[in-house]
DNA sequence: GTCTATAAAGTGATAGAC
DNA sequence: GTCTATCACTTTATAGAC
């Protein structure tokens, strides 16, 4: 969980704070340092007092939501005590339920692998060695025993994308269907129940 | 089909492709004027000369690739003269076939609604009323027919999400699955058969 | 630590020569 | 139509007063 606003944290904290709400909302490009010390309610000058620059306050604010966004995940699926279909859905759980708190996270991880690959992919730790993972193992066994000829990578692809791009499409999706913000929560906490239903169907189909 | 790069087009349609790359490449905030005018090879002052002001050229480019990306799609879902199941199909084949064309669209369409909604959603013709459309009297009648409780908007969404998303996601996507551009091709080629039997399930499950 | 003022660099846009 | 040179303005970053 990321440090909401308070009126007693320090002043570099509340800048910080300020930085990741505008770079959330804007992307890096088009926030100006005036729009997060506005935000923020500081002068202009303590951002570079604090952080020596727009870029370096940008690549710490960045690192933190790429380990939010990857928190508690490995341990998740490295469980030997949970079953595949419990992994998958503590997964969906997981990050519907951090997504229903910050929003906004898809829209900024997507931005910055898009625009900057390279930066963002060292960042995030894709150097970890998937095939360790005790899913994996779970994985194969499924396959030995049920005949299932689908790559792993669709039901993985299925996953992330029914759980993540409702909301990086939101604003689309909110305009499309004149959802309340409300509703749209709703919408998304029925998601959570659904999508692991679904993927369990997919993966019992032997087709 | 947007227009792709050639050596008898006119000095202004060469702007405005090397503008559509560049803008869906890092964005429009992002984007100088310099680096349109270094990509199309020309010189600078020929950007506003033939289209006055960035802001212009941008909102040009933005309503080609938005009207590329809703072409067809209303005819589609309005044809008397196919089934639902085959509605679906149709919209899957269609969106990974563009998507597989010019793969930067969904990064540039999330990109732009999330950052100016307004001016995007104002943009994309939002109040096209969907209520008319052929393939909601379809729907309809399954619903009577199967008594299916799942709200259509769970249909949709995971429909668009599991064709659109893979796009979105490829850079990180590709990194993690150390899949060459071929290999990836070739499994968005087989989500485009994948993807709607996946819905059908989902359809077929009274639940 | 926090402010004002300003330097330094970047960026969209245009004037004017060819 | 196309170029060079430059203006006008914005934006990041810093110097120096308090």
């Amino acid at each position: 969980m990321l440090p909401s606003s308070d009126s007693t944290i320090s002043t570099e904290e509340k800048i910080k704070l300020a930085a990741r709400t505008v770079f959330m909302r804007k992307g890096y490009a088009a926030t100006r340092t005036r729009d997060i010390a506005e935000e923020s309610g500081l002068n202009l000058a303590l951002i570079n007092y604090y952080f020596r620059s727009k870029e370096n306050l940008f690549n710490i604010v960045m690192l933190e939501i790429c380990q939010l966004f990857a928190s508690n995940v490995k341990e998740l699926l490295n469980n030997p005590e949970t079953t595949l279909d419990q992994k998958i859905e503590q997964l969906v759980h997981h990050y519907i339920d951090m997504l229903l708190s910050n929003p906004s996270i898809p829209f900024f991880i997507l931005n910055e692998a898009h625009t900057s690959p390279d930066i963002f992919l060292s960042r995030i730790g894709m150097d970890g060695e998937m095939e360790e993972l005790y899913i994996v193992k779970q994985w194969k066994e499924l396959v030995n025993e049920k005949e299932i000829t689908i790559q792993p990578l669709h039901i993985i692809l299925n996953t992330i994308s029914m759980t993540v791009f409702p909301f990086a499409a939101a604003p689309i999706v909110r305009a499309k269907s004149n959802l309340s913000t409300d509703s749209y929560q709703q919408l998304m906490e029925e998601r959570k129940i659904m999508i692991p239903k679904w993927i369990s169907m997919m993966l019992s189909n032997k087709k």
